[in-house]
DNA sequence: ATTGACAACCAAAACGTTTTGGTAAAAAAT
DNA sequence: ATTTTTTACCAAAACGTTTTGGTTGTCAAT
């Protein structure tokens, strides 16, 4: 069915028909239910290409995912593809659709954006992982394109952007820790240049004041690596050290296994004599035993925020907006009170 | 740039321009070249929604991710997005475009369906996770859709298809046991209701016979979940009842891990006096520790076959293709030769 | 010298919409 | 009663390609 044919079946014009599924003013009510009723029966649905071509929007959201540098292990991080089905729900309801491409190294990268940008024409990008001064502001600026990010950044004024709400989180963590009496709470975080890690960092030290606890630098500590085993070592010296600590929050799932192994070293009970408690990391948590309770992200929520910004883009009295996805506390048992 | 002022630069009409880079015959050697040297000079590429909205042809690869029932848990299993990257990485060359849709029920999965083939028109679509008598089997057919499978089915004559080679990357395994001088081996497989946990039953029993060991029921096990404990119990009473086992392969790495803690507590020393081989589970094989020996299959090339595929259908000589994935064995220290 | 085949090109139609620039009738303002 | 505005509609152009159905000129075969 076309709209041709559904014109003559309604008796009215192309124009007439076009204009009243498009919301236009210049359509009478009665006519317009009209043609929303006959549109329905007979399952009309405006060629997606036609439609394009004649209004000149693309109505397409470019979407570049990078597995190369620190973004290598992308596709083993399951939270990257929440956020992916969270925007691609947005598809059930509105009339766009995505280009997302993947890209092994920066030449592929900047390929991709090229070729979204002058072939595809996207006229929407969702940006991740920026970097300082980075290259594809310049370029998505340049040729006019909307987009927002996906986490904040300071080299950015007025621009729209979701991110998980680190600071939050730490501060829900320690809420909870301290309502079941802990008081010296070591954190296990990863060096400080994530941009995410800095922030875990500050949520802890504030929280503590909050709490009027002292900052205890020797409760503090940072990973390199994503390997358990490096946690594991540093946390059984911290433990052997400090044996007041009594719960440990790990900024990574990683972490987290290597906090078990060290309390299981120690002969400490996990859940009884020391609490453990994690950030998001679905895939492993459970694995562990015991399952680690662990701080949970609602990245497809996030996902969603970031499609809405967009789609709002359009509207006339659109201001930049943004979105901290507020954590939750999934119970598992590695965490007691005293 | 549009297909009109860069023929007149040319001094050529729009249609041998065209009709150039098309690749038609009509179309003399020399001027060929030099409509695409122009083409590249001009940076041109034929505006998509004009050139689908021409040619009739919509050039869309459709593909439904479902996220229920048995498939829920899909975003938190990388291979599914490796599969994704594999098919995805066809956009850098090829003129095609994908169109991914998450379902979350069952009804959202049939409206997806309808609308990737009337509202979209996608004129080509990869199946997935098919059911005997699957109901998306007619709806392509009676749309004639070309599709090709991701897994093999009975139900299906002539039709294309990718899979794993469950029963050669158990042959893999069993090779590389034996080599090492393992006789008695254990097998800890899935229910075999999965159509993959039944082939890898095969290839164990085969392997066993084209190796002269006689196949011995109490070392092979089935579990019905995917938690590690499970497996952790069942094994120890299997190498409790027969200490004589010096190798496992567990066909899930939830039962890795539970073949990991089960040998632990019988005090066993993994990678001396018994070997652990699993199933790829990228995330959690190194989280172990001692991290897991795996083996790991190839699915992004598997992806990518399956769109090699799809495009192929469009050739006249075509006929039905089907490609295994052949799996790799990645060494970590938990298998030792006896 | 005529015919047929072929090579190389092209004008115009087609694809299915949206948008532009109207018109006619009805309603409101003068 | 006339003019102006508003309402509700429409024909035709535009979007940028591909495809159809040619034409013209060249060369080989008759």
């Amino acid at each position: 069915m076309d709209i041709r044919t559904l014109s003559r079946k309604l008796g009215l014009s192309i124009t007439t028909v076009s204009r009243a599924l498009g919301g236009y003013s210049d359509v009478s009510d009665k006519t317009r239910t009209r043609v929303e009723k006959f549109a329905k029966k007979y399952n009309y649905s405006p060629n997606p290409n036609a439609s394009r071509l004649a209004s000149g929007k693309s109505k397409t959201v470019g979407f570049i995912v990078p597995l190369y540098g620190l973004n290598s292990n992308l596709l083993n991080q399951s939270s990257f593809f929440e956020f992916i089905a969270g925007m691609n729900s947005k598809i059930h309801s509105e009339d766009i659709q995505f280009f997302m491409m993947f890209a092994n190294n920066v030449e592929e990268e900047i390929k991709a954006y090229e070729k979204l940008i002058h072939v595809q024409k996207v006229d929407k990008i969702i940006l991740h992982n920026l970097k300082t001064n980075d290259y594809r502001i310049k370029i998505l600026k340049k040729n006019k394109i909307k987009f927002v990010t996906w986490g904040r950044t300071k080299d950015l004024k007025n621009n729209s952007w979701v991110d998980l709400d680190n600071e939050g989180s730490v501060n829900l963590i320690m809420k909870y820790l301290i309502e079941r009496n802990h008081k010296n709470i070591g954190y296990i975080n990863i060096v400080e240049n994530y941009n995410f890690a800095f922030q875990r960092q500050q949520g802890y030290i504030k929280s503590l004041k909050k709490n009027k606890i002292k900052f205890n630098k020797k409760y503090y500590l940072t990973v390199k690596t994503e390997e358990p085993e490096q946690s594991a070592s540093l946390i059984k010296k911290m433990l052997k050290k400090n044996p007041e600590i009594t719960a440990l929050i790990c900024s990574t799932e990683y972490s987290g296994v290597g906090a078990i192994k060290a309390c299981k070293e120690l002969g400490k009970a996990i859940g009884k004599d020391i609490s453990i408690i994690t950030f998001d990391g679905p895939v492993v948590e459970t694995l562990t035993s015991p399952a680690l309770t662990a701080v949970r992200h609602p990245r497809k929520e996030m996902g969603l925020k970031a499609l809405d910004m967009l789609l709002d883009m359009d509207k006339k009295n659109y201001k930049p907006q943004s979105f901290l996805a507020k954590p939750i506390i999934i119970e598992r048992g590695t965490v007691h009170k005293i």
